[in-house]
DNA sequence: GCATCATTCAAACAACTGTTTCAAACGGTT
DNA sequence: AACCGTTTGAAACAGTTGTTTGAATGATGC
C-alpha cells in the first residue's frame, strides 16, 4: 500500500525490493515476497529487470546514481568557493551528510534514509561478486575524488596511516548504517533518549573528521 | 583438509561452518557445502547439533566463550593492579586487542583472527532472531561490564553520546579486521607498505580510543 | 476492424534448501 | 560370541528458490 497504484509496475517492484533487501538481506528476500508486496506477478521481475542480481543491481542505481551526481556537485560548489582549495576536514563530512539527507524529500520520516543507510550497509558487508562488480565499475570514481580531497586536507598524515584510518571510519560509518533502527530502540531503552537519524549523523561526521585528523603517526 | 582427521566429527563441522560463515554469510552456506568441507555425511549436523540454528550459535559459542572468560580475568587483574580504579582509555582498548590476539595460538597466521573479526561482524549487521537473543543472553554481562569501565573512564561524554561513539569505534574495529586481508593488499598496491596485523592494531587502538575521548557533546 | 506490439497472468520447471528415515557399521561390555 | 547404545551412511522427504513457458490481455497504429 506505500506505492501508490498510479506508478508502473517496475516502481512498484523497485520500491517492494528496497524495502525488503534493507529489511532482511538479498538472499533471505524472495521475489516472491517483493512481487506479493508490489502487487504485481512473479514473473514481472524477470520480465522487467531479467533476473534477481539484475534487479538488486538497478534498487543500488535508482538511489545511488542520484546520490553521486549530487555529490559531485557539491564538491565542485565547495571547491568554487575556495578558490579551488579543497574544504577543511569537518566541512567535507558535514557536506556528505547533508548531502545524504537531501536525497530524503521527507525530512520528518527517517524511514527513506534509514533503508538508504542500510542499502549502504549491505552494500560493504553483503557485496560478493556482482555487486562489488557493478557499484566499483559504476561509483569508483566519485569514491576516489572525495578520498583524494581528504588527503589534500590532511597533509601531515602519511599516506598509508591515512589509508588505514579512512577504513577505520567507513566502517564505523557503514556498521551504524546497517544497524541503524536496531542501535536507535537499544539506545532509547539504555539512554532513555530518542536518536533521530540526523542526531546520529551530526555525531558520526565530528567522530570520523576528529579521528582522520590526529596529528601523530602510529 | 585443512582439518586434520584426528579431529572428531563435530569439531570438523564446526571447522568447516566457521570458515564458510565467515566467508559467506549463514543463509547463503548451505548445510551440504558444510558438510562436504568437513568430509562428513549431511545428516551428521543434525545428528550432533539439532538443526543448522542451533549450529550457528555452537559457531559463536566455541570462540565467544573462552574469549569473554579471557577478557574477563584480564580486567579482573586490570583492576587489581590499579587499586579498583579502571584503567585509561587507551590501556583499555589496549587490553581488549591484546585479549583478541591471545585467542589467536599462531600469531603469523593472521586468518583465525580475520575470522573471528567476520564473524563479529556478521553477529552485528545478520543478526536478527535467533542469534540475537542467544548472544545477548550469553555475553552481555561482559559486553555491558566493559561498556562500564568505558564509561567510568569518560566521565566527561554523556551517555547517549558514549553509546553512540562505542557502536563507531566497534563498527570500525569489525569492519576492518573482518577484512584485513583484503585492506593489506591493498594497502600493498597503493602506499607500497606491509603492515603486519599488529601494525594496523596499532594504529586502530588510537584513533579509538581519541575519538571516544573528545570532550565535546554533538 | 484488424494486426502488432508490449505486458500480465497462472502454471509448471528444475534445482536447491533443511530435515528425517532407517538400515548398516562401529566400539565397548558381558 | 552376542548384545548394546552410539555413530555413520545413502536415500528420500516436503518445502522453497529463481526462472521459463505459453496463453490471455491490453493498448496502439493503420
Amino acid at each position: 500500500m506505500p506505492s501508490s497504484d498510479l506508478t508502473d509496475t517496475a516502481s512498484r517492484i523497485l520500491d517492494a525490493a528496497e524495502h525488503l533487501f534493507a529489511e532482511h538481506g538479498f538472499t533471505e528476500t524472495s521475489l516472491r515476497s517483493i512481487t506479493t508486496r508490489a502487487g504485481v506477478n512473479l514473473a514481472a521481475v524477470n520480465y522487467h529487470f531479467g533476473s534477481k542480481e539484475a534487479l538488486v543491481q538497478a534498487v543500488f542505481e535508482r538511489f545511488l546514481t542520484p546520490f553521486c551526481r549530487r555529490l559531485d556537485r557539491e564538491l565542485d560548489e565547495a571547491m568554487a568557493r575556495g578558490d579551488g582549495q579543497s574544504p577543511p576536514l569537518h566541512d567535507l563530512f558535514g557536506l556528505l551528510a547533508r548531502t545524504m539527507l537531501a536525497g530524503v524529500e521527507d525530512s520528518t520520516n527517517d524511514s527513506k534514509l534509514s533503508i538508504f543507510m542500510r542499502l549502504l550497509g549491505l552494500a560493504y558487508t553483503q557485496s560478493q561478486g556482482h555487486l562489488r562488480r557493478f557499484l566499483r565499475d559504476h561509483y569508483d570514481s566519485t569514491y576516489r575524488r572525495f578520498v583524494l580531497l581528504v588527503h589534500q586536507t590532511t597533509p601531515h598524515v602519511s599516506p598509508n596511516e591515512l589509508f588505514w584510518r579512512i577504513h577505520f571510519a567507513v566502517g564505523s560509518a557503514v556498521f551504524t548504517m546497517g544497524s541503524v533502527e536496531t542501535l536507535r530502540a537499544i539506545a532509547r531503552n539504555d539512554t532513555h533518549q530518542d536518536n533521530t537519524l540526523e542526531d546520529i549523523l551530526h555525531k558520526l561526521v565530528p567522530f570520523v573528521a576528529n579521528a582522520l585528523n590526529d596529528d601523530r603517526d602510529h
